[in-house]
DNA sequence: CGCCGATACATGCAAGTTACACATAGCTGC
DNA sequence: GCAGCTATGTGTAACTTGCATGTATCGGCG
């Protein structure tokens, strides 16, 4: 069965997608404004999950789509012309509320790790005491 | 253009999908032995972008095939039987790369939308200044 | 008993997303 | 001319997802 294994490789590998993207994307741009071929070279050196550039160049789109950029055409320099984007008001927007997410994402993460009880009873129990009385 | 709709409004809000949701799940499992119901409610109470549940249940046998995670039937309570889900040592193993990843995402986010420089050149370089000498 | 609602899991489908390969085009050096 | 880099984009098959719906178990209630 080939198909599972590549599924099992892609689930393996930490890969940068949807919205994960997008507000790398818009926060590249939030102080600076960029074209997609060098978007996609940030990303790659940053560290980052990888990311195919094809992906990179259909989401600046969507997300121009969606009002969160804006671009324009940018045949100032030498070589092929390249399309310049820079964030909007609503971008911006956008980009802050997801960054207020992730916070309470990884807020939530992290207490699950650790404490994961007490927001659902009022007591504080460790794990290793449930395991031992399953349901005293 | 009905269809531009329904997309802006997915954008605009924050969802909770792929590898975010896969993450979430193994770090509930990682101290807990859970089912499916539960978890999707877990999600829901802990402030979490919204989930539907049949994506949960989905994601959870996507899980199992990879071998993050291990299951069998519970009988043992009345009512409806339940698929009890446990954290296997590679589904601990990959929530770990996976936190790291998120921390070095948010690192570099953080970075980004502060002082996105440096990383390019030696120098530092506020963004303000670069608006006013494009390439001195 | 029949019926309802809650619990619990699952799937069909249309719409959307992505990786990979490939296509296009401008410019530089030779 | 042509090889190679820059820069953007597309075709396609595989995959994912929200929503609606389907199945089944159990407890309560008249």
């Amino acid at each position: 069965m080939p198909e599972a294994a590549i599924r099992d490789r892609r689930e393996m590998k930490p890969r940068l997608h949807g919205e994960l993207l997008s507000t790398s994307l818009l926060a590249f741009l939030k102080n600076w404004n960029a074209y997609g071929y060098q978007l996609t070279q940030r990303l790659a050196d940053s560290g980052m999950p990888e990311c195919d550039s094809g992906t990179v160049y259909r989401t600046l789109r969507q997300l121009e789509k969606s009002g969160f950029v804006s671009s324009f055409w940018d045949t100032s320099e030498s070589g092929p012309a390249r399309r310049m984007y820079s964030l909007t008001q609503t971008g911006d927007l956008f980009l802050s509320g997801w960054i207020t997410a992730l916070q309470n994402y990884q807020n939530v993460i992290q207490k699950a790790m650790t404490d994961w009880d007490m927001f659902t009873r009022g007591g504080v129990v460790r794990p290793t005491e449930m395991e031992e009385a399953p349901d005293a």
